[in-house]
DNA sequence: GAATTCAACGTAACCGGTTACGTAATAAAA
DNA sequence: TTTTATTACGTAACCGGTTACGTTGAATTC
């Protein structure tokens, strides 16, 4: 076994109480003193536990996140935000991969709960009522990352229905008026960023005077696969349409790679916006103009928060970030 | 605060330890009495406290992973694997992400040191000296993930020599004989992966008969930026060139997304052929070919080598998994 | 010279679990 | 009936830190 602080305290001749005092900066010994204290550290190696501090101090240094996949890239940055400020405020990170799953999810809160985290963050996630009564006996600080909530919970969100609708709007004033939107799942998502979107979509629609017909829009799920599965469907139900609006970019993705089998070509039979600019629409065969939401920007946002309510104890405001359009060249004047 | 043992002993009337004894199934109790303390444990809505648990047990049921970066795709498979096999035996993971930094990681292997972690794995990182002779201090079981090392450290791997000969090959087969290679950063993976990806290279060449000419292998870094730059560059050096073997998937997505800036058609004017098969290469225009490398596999090995490494204290074999040739549609015949 | 203050420590309880060891009561064996 | 084994616990030390409180000696004040 390592050293503990009795070892250091024994070799130096003082008491653990000292050493305690010197390694906490807290002042209460002399010079010479600090300097053979350091010395039998250095001599021994010795590397206080984290654990056993954690036990008196109630602090962990550790703050869980809880997401619902890790391959999306638009967590990818999630991930790096938070976990870039974590690592400055000298904190890391669990990250617990749900799947979406809620047995899963609860299993991990329970799993957070034994390790005493610090403060939680869930991301991309719907924040059920099951979770949220288990997270408030908890008694742990907890901010959503891009998830509303009914529940009293401080969240940090892009403005998803503004957003929405800049790029419906870029859509329409490129001359389309055959739209459609391929989204997220509905059920899952009905508290969550989906609806937004889709609001967002039909209010840009019917700004313009554009009739809306619900069967323009393919709810499916999140993923690059079932961007190319729902542009197929919306594509069969809705041969004339002009322009798609992706709910997100691996949706987008989806359908740059299903009209490329399809044989259709994107800008020219069909133009295409996606949303999130995640890293890798700029490097699509055509680029694929996208609405920037500013993902780390949100991540270090909610780390921010986080960490100033574990701190401060305090309670924090919600942060609504802003969007822009970005284009590239998946979307053409019609 | 939260309840303690010794509140849930008092409310029902039993010491600490019979609590304990009971929470940990060891036996030595009635059936009456384990009922009793259930109940109370029940109504106190008591969670037993991992810190204090890993006080004694020195058993944190926490693994650390060092990844060089968040947003490859090949390293969210890899913590994807990683987080899979961790939480179905009861631990988390805590993610660090080291930018490939050697500061940040050697503070990064402090803070986990400090959290008393059970295990670590370093991702795609070459295993610096400085921070081998560390965690040789901090006594705790390390597995390497694709990457290798001079010092005796279990590793898992794929054999890349094997695979980027396939690639190669498979290059060379389908009548090219102007190869280029876009291979990653030459001196930080000196002991990495991209030598035996070199090498296995030139081997292909040399079996077929093909001069080798360092000039047609550019070194650059291994992100999709990284992979548009040096297709650029190889091609400013070698015009002729009509197939490129990319040293992995993001240099090769970099390299289909500057042939499209550059008017360049794949695979009519030049073929490309990745490596590691992640995801996104079947959703490319055109989708791209790779050699599978089996990520998720090579992971969850590498998790299965930690844990038991953990559980039993003995040291385990080095694994090296095998590959696959994916066909699509960045090569053609010549 | 006596009283007060302060720096520089030490002592020991505490955080919330685990566990070696002891003990009382009952059952089984001699 | 006495001895032994077994079950079902309780006691208290321990894990490795932190910290409230007490103590000592020297410097300062009166």
């Amino acid at each position: 076994m390592a050293y503990t602080i009795r070892d250091v305290a024994k070799k130096a001749n003082v008491s653990t109480a000292t050493v305690s005092r010197i390694l906490n900066d807290l002042g209460g010994y002399s010079d010479k003193t600090k300097m053979k204290v350091l010395d039998v550290i250095q001599e021994l190696e010795y590397f206080p536990s984290g654990i056993a501090r954690g036990l008196t101090n109630n602090r962990t240094h550790t703050i869980g996140v809880l997401v619902p996949n890790l391959t999306s890239s638009l967590i990818a940055e999630f991930l790096t935000g938070i976990e870039s400020v974590a690592h400055k405020v000298g904190s890391s990170v669990i990250v617990c991969h749900t799947e979406s799953q809620g047995i899963k999810t609860m299993k991990y809160l329970q799993l957070l709960h034994e390790k005493r985290i610090d403060g939680l963050i869930i991301a991309s996630t719907v924040l059920k009522e099951e979770y949220y009564d288990y997270i408030v006996k908890m008694n742990v600080p907890l901010v959503l990352l891009s998830a509303y909530s009914e529940f009293p919970v401080p969240y940090v969100i892009a403005n998803d229905h503004q957003a929405a609708y800049s790029a419906t709007k870029h859509l329409i004033q490129n001359g389309h008026s055959k739209l459609g939107m391929i989204s997220g799942n509905k059920e899952e998502w009905i508290a969550g960023n989906t609806i937004p979107r889709v609001e967002g979509f039909k209010r840009a629609l019917s700004d313009f005077n554009i009739p809306i017909d619900d069967r323009c829009i393919e709810y499916g799920r999140f993923s690059i696969e079932d961007g190319v599965k729902s542009l197929r469907k919306l594509l069969n139900r809705n041969p004339d349409l002009t322009a798609i609006f992706a709910e997100n970019d691996e949706i987008g993705i989806g359908v740059l790679s299903a009209a490329f089998e399809l044989g259709i070509s994107v800008p020219k039979d069909i133009s295409v916006i996606g949303m999130d600019d995640i890293n890798l629409c700029k490097f699509m065969n055509p680029p694929l103009s996208s609405i920037s939401l500013s993902h780390n920007e949100m991540a270090e946002e909610a780390a921010g928060m986080i960490f100033k309510m574990i701190e401060s104890g305090s309670k924090v405001e919600n942060s609504i970030l802003g969007h822009q359009l970005v284009e590239r060249q998946s979307v053409r004047s019609h």
